[in-house]
RNA sequence: GCGGGCGUAGCCAAGUGGUUAAGGCAGUGGUUUGUGGUACCACCAUUCGCGGGUUCAACUCCCGUCGUCCGCCCCA
């Protein structure tokens, strides 16, 4: 049997009503801040990645997707991120020419070649946004409101906002050699990820979950201690509007996001309730990175939200929102079941969702599925029926039942509406 | 790439060396051939992920392999 591959899945109906709710949800919320969804290619250039998130990065340096086109020389790989992509589509579709802002959207599939776990996929599902051409503390204060306000209204709490910055090119070259000072008279007590790190990245050493390391890490030089007072001061009017805004955060000095674009603000969203992959959304700002691919010098700021691990959370919280049919629409016999698809059709065009049983078996059996269906009524539709093109209308909480003409029961299906929503107990 | 747990039906599982592999849910048929939700009855794994080995005998022990889950690394 051909299976699917490892680290991907399928989404099933008993899941997908979670997806969909999260997809409404953040449709509606960024549509009322005035967001514009963008859909950008699914692979692109290997060397788009490879500048936009950085060689060194583990990302691109052992997770990608990369493989050379048919016939062609060129390289390509699977997004591993969606940031990177929707700027060179900002780039290439010159969308900075239209001056002021631009604030974009995106969902789909990302690829990252790792060991699955809790909350990861090879393949996995992000939502993200960017608003381009904003350098104001503003913006990023908007940003995060927003990816608070989505996830309050799919009713999670308990959700922690860790927040820190990363200052400037100069600032962070500054702190990285305090950092690196502080640290090696403790090399020896680092673990060995760390060691390595000491010349590579020493900033990611802060973020450790050895616990010796990170008790090294406590007590080491903040880096908003090494911010230039631009940046220091922009960072402070994000914290202010954070407060106006009534969203609770926390500074997170050990908080260093795992991409090189990154400056000033870099903040998380995380659950207790995921395992180790905490992180239910993640971003920051990266004023380098259009410039870095080609475009003109463009602040900008955004976040992307992990779906699964959406999905994870709200599983835990209620029951997967089903589809249900209105009506369940019993028939038996050769003139009957004709007439049955017609009428479902008919029903159906006036907004009410009807299940047509398609098994032609008996009326006990039709009726037992029916029950199950989660229809709050049947339709009966059998010879005598047929006959003078009449309809039985069962209501299944009280069992009682009428006959009626086929052409009434569509004349009268505004009625019927507002008795179902009523039978159903809920919109 | 490294470390650990687990693979018995569509799902949840019991069985831990000895003739026919519990039970529950779901499904199908029936009691009820035009009326459901309850009840009762019947059917539903020649086989325990796969391959090899040990043994008179393996779902059970051993080795390998694949899958899956959890953790490290990293991130959403």
């Amino acid at each position: 049997m051909i299976q699917a591959l490892r680290g991907t899945r399928d989404i099933l109906p008993e899941e997908i009503g979670y997806w969909q709710l999260i997809e409404d949800t953040v449709r509606e919320i960024l549509g009322r801040a005035v967001y514009q969804e963008i859909r950008a290619p699914i692979f692109e250039q290997t060397a788009l990645f490879e500048r936009g998130i950085g060689e060194a990065t583990d990302v691109v340096g052992k997770e990608m997707y990369t493989f050379n086109s048919k016939g062609g020389n060129k390289s390509i790989t699977l997004r591993p991120e969606g940031t990177a992509g929707v700027v060179r589509a900002y780039i290439e579709n010159k969308l900075h020419a239209q001056g002021g802002v631009q604030r974009l959207w995106y969902t789909g599939p990302m690829f990252r070649y790792e060991r699955p776990q809790a909350g990861r996929q090879r393949q996995f599902h992000q939502v993200g946004l960017e608003l381009l051409g904003c350098a104001a503390p503003r913006g990023d204060a908007e940003v995060i409101a927003l990816a608070i306000d989505i996830l309050q209204a799919l009713g999670l709490k308990d959700l922690k906002l860790d927040i820190n910055s990363v200052g400037n090119q100069e600032d962070r070259t500054k702190y990285r050699q305090v950092l690196v000072d502080y640290l090696e008279p403790y090399k020896n007590d680092l673990d060995e990820d760390s060691k390595d790190r000491l010349t590579r990245s020493p900033l990611r050493i802060l973020d450790s979950k050895d616990t010796k390391t990170q008790e090294i890490a406590q007590n080491a030089p903040k880096i908003i201690d090494s911010l230039s007072p631009e940046s220091k001061k922009h960072f402070d009017i994000v914290l202010q509007l954070l407060t106006d805004l009534n969203i609770e955060y926390q500074i997170n000095h050990c908080l260093v996001r795992g991409l090189d674009y990154y400056t000033h603000t870099a903040f998380e969203i995380k659950s207790n309730d995921l395992g180790a992959q905490a992180t239910v959304c993640g971003g920051g700002r990266y004023d380098g990175l259009v410039k870095e691919l080609g475009g003109p010098e463009t602040q900008a700021v955004g976040w992307a939200i992990g779906m699964e691990r959406l999905v994870i959370l709200l599983q835990k919280l209620s029951s997967n929102p089903i589809n249900t049919p209105d009506l369940y629409l019993v028939s038996r016999g050769e003139a009957a079941e004709a007439q049955s698809l017609l009428l479902a059709q008919q029903l159906r065009q006036t907004g009410l969702a009807v299940e047509l049983d398609l098994s032609g078996s008996a009326f006990g059996k039709q009726f037992k599925r029916g029950n199950r269906s989660g229809a709050v009524a049947c339709l009966v539709l059998g010879d005598a029926e047929a006959e003078n093109n009449t309809v039985n209308l069962k209501w299944l909480a009280s069992g009682e039942q009428q006959a009626i003409a086929q052409k009434d029961l569509l004349a009268m299906t505004e009625e019927l509406k507002t008795k179902i929503i009523k039978l159903k107990g809920f919109d």
